[in-house]
DNA sequence: AATGAATGAGTTTTCATTCAT
DNA sequence: GATGAATGAAAACTCATTCAT
């Protein structure tokens, strides 16, 4: 007997992203992912029904992925501004080192494929980073706005300086990072 | 293309954006298109030789609405602090009030549809807004840091913001916008 | 503008039939069915969302159609062996003279393809052949007997005699026809 | 096909009968026929080189099956009536209790798996059927009809009915059976 | 120009069969 | 032999595009 390969699973997401980067959610196809993760058609539908369930299940592997990497090494006792910049760090990390996926997760959100449920539990995940923005204002380090402001100000600089410098090819140096993180640091302060 | 009714090709575009925005680039047929713009799949053709061009020409027509509205207003000999949030505030009013041309223009640039040409004539439109941040840096208004990141860093907190926003149906109001703004100028200024 | 062809359906109709007859229902493909029908397999879709949906359209067009040649010049006030021999006739000709369809019709009693509720619609709609054999029995010319066994009785012979005669390609002779009539009275006769 | 395990062929004979009752021969997979006789798809393929075999094999049995239940208990010897009731008698056990066999039986006469040569070997079988007709009218005790014409009437009230008996759930009583006996005695007798 | 039915290549999905364990 | 994952050819179905009206 030969047990289901777990590895298989591990291709064929690695397929689909890579072919999503390439030619976005509207150009691939299963013949495509089947090929790149280099197995028959018909095993893709061993591991998954169909292939919006290859995408939802793509999706929330990524997303858990995305939240392990935001929290790690994040120590909740530390002063908030260690805890805020590991954050801040690991968010970046997962955007440059886990640049497919992001991509992807960014594609999945205007598509047909994703159902509002799964839509749900991935905004459910990113609860601790208010519980964290929360604690900064109360600590008077950050200013005293609406968290979801400050939190979407917060990523969304990372999200459009990676995702340019990716695209246009550049690399992203440690000064840099430390730059891209005063401006924000600055912006949000109290 | 042989537009004899220039207001279908509006239909058309609106049908197209809609779609787009609830399905993403994925989930549309030129059958929804012509269905949505209320006419009939063979009178796309008329306008519009193929999904591609079709597709193309929309990009074309959104970049080209985003960037009338990104420097209406503009007056480059006023202060520059003056331009720049007038600037700033158009950039956050196309995505405002455009959601869904935004939302398609970010879905085209992980696209089999559109060509790497047409990608990089969209890069060129916002030259301006290099210059804008250069002039800033030079009358030590901004920090001296890569233009690039400065302007990625100030277009990605509004991206995110108002992305977040619609999706979960809130209003953005005055006050807010003053605020977002905050963040952003504390952040850039030197 | 072009409009939905009628024959278009019947063409399909008859050229599903003959597969059927041909190869069973397990041995019919919505590609065999197109070609036979000599239109493309994306234009069998325009008519029918699906394999199942054509044929459940075709199994009830064929039991409106047996129902119809069924009681065909059907008197029901003539005295009762002349309609019953007219009924059993008209039984007859649709088996002989619609054989495919026929056939069609008992295949489909056992396939994943028709719901119970087009097969219970099927069965009302010999409520009338009921009548006719309770209406027998009460004028003393059928056998006081369960009117189900008569009728499948009756049914039966006929059934089974056509079916082996044509596909042993034996041609049903007319005095043929009164000897299985015989056959058939005599049994239900009282 | 080397049958190391003889009850697993009738496993897979028992499941596949079940599952053609259910859903027709169009209905059925290799898949489904494992899962149903608990053994691995695999292994069907140690019992029977491919689809069609087994169909092929299941057929020749429940034809073999059949005819021995047609003759038993039957005595050329005696009294002509009492022989053409006891296989009259045996038609209709077959038929009832073999219900599964039979539907089989019929789907397959038109289906792709079955080939010419095995319908024909099937026809041989009720050869003896034939004879007993014959001497029934070299009696002068059955109609002088042509025996092809007796046998299909004699056997098509039987099917008719206990199909659609089975159908419909309703149970077959012995003084239901004298009564069918005599509707096709009083058909065939002289 | 406008329509929408027709087309058939391309996509998703199924399934008989094989094969590694 | 037994297993069930793997295969890929074939089937169901879709959809960009064409064409007759």
């Amino acid at each position: 007997m030969k047990p289901k390969d777990e590895t298989k699973i591990k291709q064929i997401f690695t397929a689909t992203l890579h072919l999503v980067k390439e030619n976005g959610l509207a150009g691939i196809t299963m013949g495509e992912i089947a090929k790149a993760a280099k197995i028959a058609t018909g095993t893709l539908y061993i591991y998954f029904k169909s292939k919006d369930e290859l995408i939802n299940a793509l999706f929330t592997d990524c997303r858990k992925e995305a939240v392990n990497i935001y929290f790690k090494a994040y120590d909740a006792s530390a002063p908030f501004k260690i805890g805020f910049k590991t954050i801040w760090l690991n968010l970046l990390k997962f955007r440059m080192e886990h640049f497919e996926e992001a991509i992807f997760l960014d594609q999945c959100y205007h598509s047909p494929f994703i159902t509002e449920t799964t839509k749900e539990i991935a905004r459910q995940m990113i609860q601790p980073l208010y519980k964290l923005v929360e604690r900064g204002k109360k600590e008077n380090l950050l200013k005293d706005i609406d968290s979801f402001m400050l939190l979407t100000f917060m990523v969304g600089g990372i999200h459009e300086f990676v995702k340019h410098s990716i695209y246009s090819g550049k690399k992203i140096s440690k000064p840099q990072i430390e730059q891209l993180f005063t401006l924000c640091w600055d912006g949000v302060k109290d």
